[in-house]
DNA sequence: TATAATTTTTAGGCTTGTCTAAAAAAATAT
DNA sequence: ATATTTTTTTAGACAAGCCTAAAAATTATA
């Protein structure tokens, strides 16, 4: 088995392998609000469990062993998180720091069994794939709106950091995670974008684009 | 907050206050699976916290704050206990060890949806009473059936330690925790009970009844 | 009631996971 | 190519929570 704290340390390494660039000690430490220093300690504790490639001063990077667990604490947080919206009444905002916790429940029934009351979800509340019993997940190309052409489709799947009041926005205009957005048209003087949600036309700034993620599946 | 071993703590203590006799630092060790060194130096932090009342060589009680944050640990093992069982299908003989762990989720607003969710119930799946959120807990007079006399009656809250056996046997005669019982006869020859469950006559030997245990009213 | 046995506490040590401060290596700039 | 800055690692400290071994207090026994 492993601590609480070696699961936070893969999870944060995954994240930071797949959906960010940087992997070096002072991100990871960034990431998980710790020092540098005990970051390195970690990680050479990490490399002898063999969870990950690990040389000092030359970088990190998870082994197939590590991913699976990282995978696994994954799923565990967005089956949680599933749980506390779909029967919780939780919003979506709200479940992240309870899913933090929750993610360390060792039991694999446990798992299990809340993955078919839930129905067996591909998705969780915030629109991220579910990786499956395995450590399969649904690769995702997480793109921003702005990066599509027209014609092009995506599911909307989040916004940037530190633009939640646009989903307040979205919100009013009744749009949601999930939903599915075609392009239009893009106009070139400058840079609006038609899509088509819902089967409703509606108009998004640049700005806009430039802060609505999407999974696309080219 | 408390840390996790603190909760453990209180929730032991308030275990062998109410449930056993017995509270000194050896019996705290033993409940606990821990050295009694271990405890002491337990005691005294629970002490300088206010939690319990304890002077060295003199014993140990726990004071009113103590209490409730043993009671709001009760009242979370219990309704995940329940969760477990009711929703996700677990057998009330597995959910033990995974509610020990679950019942240190910190959100109060979880433990409040996740009550709701189960349509507020009143006894776990133990039959054990489940405390309200302000730390009330109906007061229960367990007795064994052997204790019972004529007309007597009871609802059937579990059996004794190392008596999982007779489960199997209750299960197979359909009786269920939470079922009444009423005393009819005790034969004076050989102790046998006649009782009614579910309106019909059933016969106990003594050693069943030695074995079953009831929550009464009296 | 003096001695023996038991219980409880103390003293000191270990591991995990964090920290600060300083040293070493790597990257960047002049 | 050297100097400066940044990144990373090392060294040593600390708190929590456990342990063992020994001492002290209490309880039981003869």
């Amino acid at each position: 088995m492993y601590s609480q704290s070696e699961e936070d340390y893969l999870k944060a390494l995954y994240h930071l392998e797949t959906d960010y660039d940087s992997i070096s000690t002072n991100s990871i430490a960034g990431y998980l609000d710790m020092k540098p220093s005990s970051v390195t300690d970690m990680l050479k504790k990490l490399s002898e469990k063999k969870f990950i490639n690990y040389q000092k001063y030359k970088g990190t990077s998870l082994t197939k062993k590590g991913k699976l667990i990282a995978l696994s604490i994954v799923r565990k947080h967005r089956l949680w998180e599933t749980f506390l919206v779909d029967k919780l009444g939780f919003g979506w905002d709200q479940v992240h720091s309870i899913a933090e916790e929750l993610e360390h429940i060792k039991s694999e029934q446990l798992i299990e069994n809340l993955d078919n009351f839930l129905g067996n979800p591909k998705y969780d509340p915030h629109g991220d794939p579910i990786p499956n019993k395995d450590g399969k997940i649904e690769k995702m190309n997480q793109k921003l709106l702005i990066e599509l052409k027209a014609a092009q489709k995506g599911i909307i799947t989040g916004v940037k950091k530190g633009t939640a009041s646009l989903l307040s926005y979205l919100d009013k205009e009744k749009i949601k995670l999930g939903d599915s957005v075609k392009v239009i048209e893009i106009l070139e003087f400058d840079g609006t974008f038609i899509v088509e949600i819902n089967k409703r036309k509606l108009t998004f700034s640049e700005k806009i684009c430039q802060n609505l993620l999407l999974e696309t599946n080219d």
